[in-house]
RNA sequence: GGGCGGUUAGCUCAGUUGGCUAGAGCGCAUCGCUUACAUCGAUGAGGUCAUAGGUUCGAGUCCUAUACCGCCCACCA
C-alpha cells in the first residue's frame, strides 16, 4: 500500500466493480423487506452542483447503509425536463449564436434543438452523479418526459379531467409577454423599485395609482362600506366623469378589501391586469376590459396610445392627464414591487387568459383508499387530501418546524395552474373541433382534430414520480414492491413546487402517500453564507472538489456540520480537512496490515484479554450510536461519531497503545485479531459516508471471508 | 402585515428526551521529519453559549420579553 490515498486511482475503478456486481439494482439482492428512495430528478439544463452533491451525499448514506443492513434496496435515478428552463435556455443559445428565435425556427424545428440540448444535459449530470459515487439502479433509470412517464402524465391528466378536478377557465394569470408564457405564483420574484406615485381626479375621488397606463378603460371606482368620507355615495351609483379619453360612466362599489387608511381610500380598478381587481369585478359581476395585449403594447381601447408600450404609454398617458388637470399630486420614489419571471424572462403583466387549472377545493370521490383517516369512495377535496397525511403523520416531514410551513401554505392555496404557452413539454391531451372538446389518453382516431397547443407545467410530471417510475399506470411488480417510497430527501426550497404536489398526486392517483418521511436539506451556499451564485463567483463546484479532494472527502464536508433544514456553509478547507480523514483512514489500514501479517486466523473473540475486550466496546458504543443517529435522519451527529471514534480513538489512543501490545509476543496475536476486527467493522460503518475509500481498503486488506464488495457486507450492529 | 429560523472559540458551524469539566473543521502558538500517516503527532491559548428575567438540584438546551441578522408567505391600489 502506498503511503498516501490517491483518490483518482481508486473512484472510477470502484464505481465500475460496484456498477459491475449488479447490487444496485435491488433484484440482484436477497428477498427481504423493501426499502426505497427515488432520486430527485435533477433538471436536464446544465450541470451538477453543490446541491445536487449534497442531496447525492445524503441519500447515497441512506441507502447503503440500508442495503447493509439487508434490506431490498431501491434507489431509483432519474432527470427532469424542467421545461420553461430547458426551452429558454435553448432559445437563449440559439439566439445568441444564430440571431433566431423560437418562432424563426417553428414548433418542430425548436423541439428538435431542445431535445439535444436536454440529451447532451442529462449525458453530462449522470457522468457527475456517478463520480459522486451515488449508488443508484440505473437500470430503471427514467426521464419526466420520456415514453413511460409520458402515458402516466396522460393517464392522470384525463382522471382528474373525468373527475371534473381539471377545468379550463378565465383567470388572472401572470404572463411574461417577453416569454410570451405564464408563469406560476410560486416562479415570480419581487423586485423593489422606486417609481412615481400619481393621484389622480376622477370626478370628485382621488385616486392613487403607480400604473395610469392601465387607468384608460377604468369605469368602476370602489370604496370601503365603512368609510365615511364616501357616505354619501351609493354602491351601484353612476357618476359621469371626465377621463383621459373623455367622459365616462362610472360606477361606485363598495368592497371591504378596501383599506380606507391607504392613499385616499378609493381606487378605480382594472380587472383583466389586477388580480385584486378581478377578484373584486368577480364578486360584482362587474365588466372586464383589456388594455394591454399579450404582446406588451396598447391595445385599440386606448386610442391615440394605441400600439404603445407600456412605458411610453405611461409617459404620455400622465402628460396628457397633466394638460386636463387630473393630476392632482405626484409622490415620487414611492416604492413598490416589480414582479418578475424568475425563469429569467421580463417584467409580469397580469393577464386574463384562458388556462387549465387542477381545482384543490372540489369535492371528488375516491376511488381506492389506503390512506390514514380516508375510505375508499369517501368525498373528499385534494386539499383535505395534502393536509390530512401530513396531520395523521403517515407522511412525516424532518425536521418537523415545515409541518407548521406546509400547513400555511396548503391554506393559502389557489387553483393550481398548470398549462404553460411553451413548446417543450407533456402537451396537454385535450382536442379540439368545431367548438367540441375531447379529452383522452390518446388522440382521436378521425380526422380534422386539433391537439391544445399548451403545455403542462413541469410539476405536473414530476408530481407523479415516485409512482410512474415504478411502471404506473401499469401495475408493476415494482409499484408493488417498492411505493410508497420510504425517504424523499431534498431541499427546502421545494417543499411546496414539488413535495406538496407529489402528495397531491399521489394520494389522488393511487389512494396512497408518495412516501413515509420527508427529509429537507438546506441550501448550500459559500463560507461567508451567501448563496453559490454564477454572478457573485462564490461557486464551487463539486467536481473540481472530487478531482481535487476526492468525492469521499467532498461528500464528508456536506453532511458533518451541517443540521436539517439549515443552511450548509461550505469552504475549499473543510473540504481538505476530510480528505485528510479519508488519508488517516488509510493509513490506519497500512499500520494494521504491516503488523497482522504474521496473523494467526485461529485466534477469535473468546481468546481476547479484558482489555481487547474493553476496547472493543468502545468501539460498539461508537458504532451504535452512529447507527441511531443515522436511523433518525441525524446525518452530521452520525458521521461526526464514526468519524470521532475512528481517529482520535481507534487511531490516536488504541493503536498507538497497540504498538507495544504487538511487540509483545504473549499479547500480539489476540491483538491482531483485535485490530482486524475493529478496522473491518469501522469500514463497514464508514461506507455510507465514504464509499470509495473504505471499498479500497476493503478490497486490498486479507480479510477473511470477504464478499465481493463491501457495498453488500453486514452492518456489524443492530 | 403574518410566520419561521439564526445569534455558541479568530472564522464556518455541530451540540440527540435539560446532566457540558461546552465540541468539530479551519486558523493560531510551542515542540517533534519517533519505521501507519507532516494530508501527521504531542501540548496549549482562545467561549460570562446575543441581552434581561423566570422554571429547575441542575439550562447552550425549557418558558417570557428585548435587540440585531436571515428566510418564507400575503391582493395594499
Amino acid at each position: 500500500m502506498e503511503k498516501k490515498y490517491n483518490h483518482e486511482l481508486c473512484e472510477e475503478k470502484n464505481y465500475k466493480l460496484w456498477e459491475d456486481s449488479g447490487y444496485f439494482n435491488p433484484d440482484n439482492l436477497p428477498e427481504g423487506e423493501s426499502y426505497t428512495v427515488v432520486l430527485p430528478p435533477p433538471n436536464v439544463t446544465g450541470k451538477l452542483h453543490m446541491g445536487h452533491a449534497a442531496m447525492l451525499a445524503y441519500q447515497d448514506a441512506l441507502v447503503r447503509f440500508n442495503r447493509m443492513r439487508g434490506k431490498k434496496t431501491l434507489w431509483l435515478p432519474g432527470t427532469d425536463h424542467a421545461a420553461i428552463a430547458t426551452a429558454n435556455k435553448t432559445e437563449k443559445i440559439i439566439y445568441e449564436k444564430e440571431g433566431k428565435t423560437r418562432h424563426d425556427l417553428g414548433r418542430d424545428l425548436f423541439l428538435e434543438r431542445v431535445h439535444q440540448f436536454a440529451k447532451d444535459n442529462h449525458d453530462t449530470i449522470i457522468n457527475q452523479v456517478k463520480k459522486m459515487g451515488a449508488s443508484l439502479d440505473w437500470s430503471r433509470e427514467a426521464f419526466t418526459l420520456d415514453e413511460e412517464r409520458s402515458l402516466a402524465v396522460r393517464t392522470a391528466f384525463k382522471r382528474m379531467y373525468d373527475d371534473g378536478l381539471i377545468y379550463q377557465g378565465a383567470r388572472i394569470v401572470n404572463w411574461d409577454p417577453f416569454m410570451q408564457t405564464t408563469v406560476s405564483d410560486d416562479e415570480i420574484e419581487y423586485k423593489e423599485e422606486k417609481t412615481s406615485f400619481y393621484y389622480l381626479q376622477f370626478g370628485p375621488f382621488v385616486i392613487a395609482t403607480s400604473r395610469p397606463e392601465t387607468k384608460l378603460g377604468d369605469k368602476y371606482v370602489v370604496m370601503h362600506p365603512d368609510d365615511r368620507r364616501y357616505k354619501k355615495y351609493e354602491h351601484g351609483q353612476k357618476i359621469t366623469v371626465e377621463w383621459i379619453n373623455g367622459e365616462v360612466i362610472a360606477t361606485v362599489i363598495k368592497d371591504d378589501v378596501i383599506d380606507p387608511e391607504f392613499g385616499t381610500g378609493v381606487m378605480t380598478i382594472t380587472p383583466w391586469h389586477d388580480n385584486t381587481d378581478f377578484e373584486i369585478a368577480e364578486r360584482h359581476n362587474l365588466e372586464k376590459e383589456q388594455i394591454i395585449g399579450f404582446d406588451g403594447k396598447m391595445l385599440p381601447i386606448a386610442k391615440e396610445f394605441e400600439g404603445l408600450k407600456i412605458k411610453k404609454a405611461r409617459a404620455l398617458v400622465v402628460e396628457k392627464l397633466r394638460e386636463k388637470g387630473l393630476v392632482v399630486k405626484v409622490e415620487e420614489n414611492y416604492t413598490h414591487r416589480v414582479a418578475l419571471n424568475s425563469r429569467g424572462g421580463g417584467v409580469i403583466e397580469p393577464q386574463i387568459k384562458k388556462q387549465w387549472f387542477v381545482d384543490v377545493n372540489k369535492k371528488f370521490n375516491l376511488s381506492f383508499s389506503k390512506i390514514k383517516g380516508f375510505k375508499t369512495g369517501d368525498e373528499v377535496s385534494l386539499k383535505e387530501l395534502m393536509q390530512k397525511v401530513v396531520e395523521t403523520g403517515e407522511v412525516k416531514i424532518f425536521p418537523d418546524r415545515f409541518n407548521k410551513i406546509y400547513y400555511q401554505w396548503i391554506d393559502n392555496l389557489h387553483n393550481w395552474c398548470i398549462s404553460r404557452q411553451i413548446w417543450y413539454g407533456h402537451q396537454i391531451p385535450v382536442w379540439y373541433k368545431e367548438g367540441e372538446t375531447y379529452c383522452d389518453i390518446n388522440p382521436p382516431q378521425e380526422e380534422g382534430w386539433e391537439q391544445d397547443p399548451d403545455t403542462l407545467d413541469t410539476w405536473f410530471s414530476s408530481g407523479l414520480w415516485t409512482f410512474s417510475t415504478l411502471g404506473w399506470p401499469k401495475e408493476t411488480e415494482d409499484l408493488k414492491k417498492y411505493h410508497p417510497t420510504d425517504v424523499l430527501e431534498t431541499g427546502y426550497d421545494i417543499l411546496f413546487f414539488w413535495v406538496a404536489r407529489m402528495i397531491l398526486m399521489t394520494t389522488y392517483n393511487l389512494g396512497e402517500i408518495p412516501f413515509k418521511n420527508v427529509y429537507l436539506h438546506g441550501m448550500v451556499r459559500d463560507g461567508k453564507g451567501k448563496k453559490m451564485s454564477k454572478s457573485l463567483g462564490n461557486t464551487i463546484d463539486p467536481l473540481d472538489m472530487v478531482d481535487e479532494y476526492g468525492a469521499d472527502a467532498t461528500r464528508l464536508s456536506l453532511v458533518i456540520g451541517s443540521a436539517p433544514g439549515n443552511d450548509i456553509k461550505l469552504s475549499e478547507d473543510k473540504i481538505r480537512g476530510y480528505r485528510n480523514f479519508a488519508n488517516k483512514i488509510w493509513n490506519i489500514s497500512r499500520f494494521i496490515m504491516m503488523r497482522t501479517e504474521d496473523y494467526d486466523n485461529s485466534v477469535t473473540e473468546k481468546d481476547w484479554s479484558d482489555e481487547d475486550k474493553a476496547i472493543y466496546s468502545e468501539f460498539v458504543e461508537a458504532a451504535k450510536e452512529t447507527t441511531k443517529n443515522l436511523e433518525e435522519f441525524k446525518f452530521s451527529l452520525s458521521a461526526e461519531t464514526i468519524y470521532h471514534y475512528i481517529w482520535h480513538t481507534f487511531a490516536d489512543k488504541v493503536l498507538e497503545d497497540s504498538k507495544s501490545v504487538l511487540d509483545d509476543e504473549s499479547r500480539k496475536k489476540t491483538r491482531q485479531d483485535l485490530l482486524r476486527r475493529i478496522l473491518l467493522e469501522s469500514l463497514k460503518v464508514m461506507h455510507p459516508f465514504m464509499p470509495y475509500v473504505t471499498e479500497e481498503i476493503y478490497q486490498r486488506f486479507p480479510f477473511s471471508d470477504k464478499k465481493e464488495t463491501l457495498m453488500i457486507e453486514e452492518w456489524p450492529v443492530l
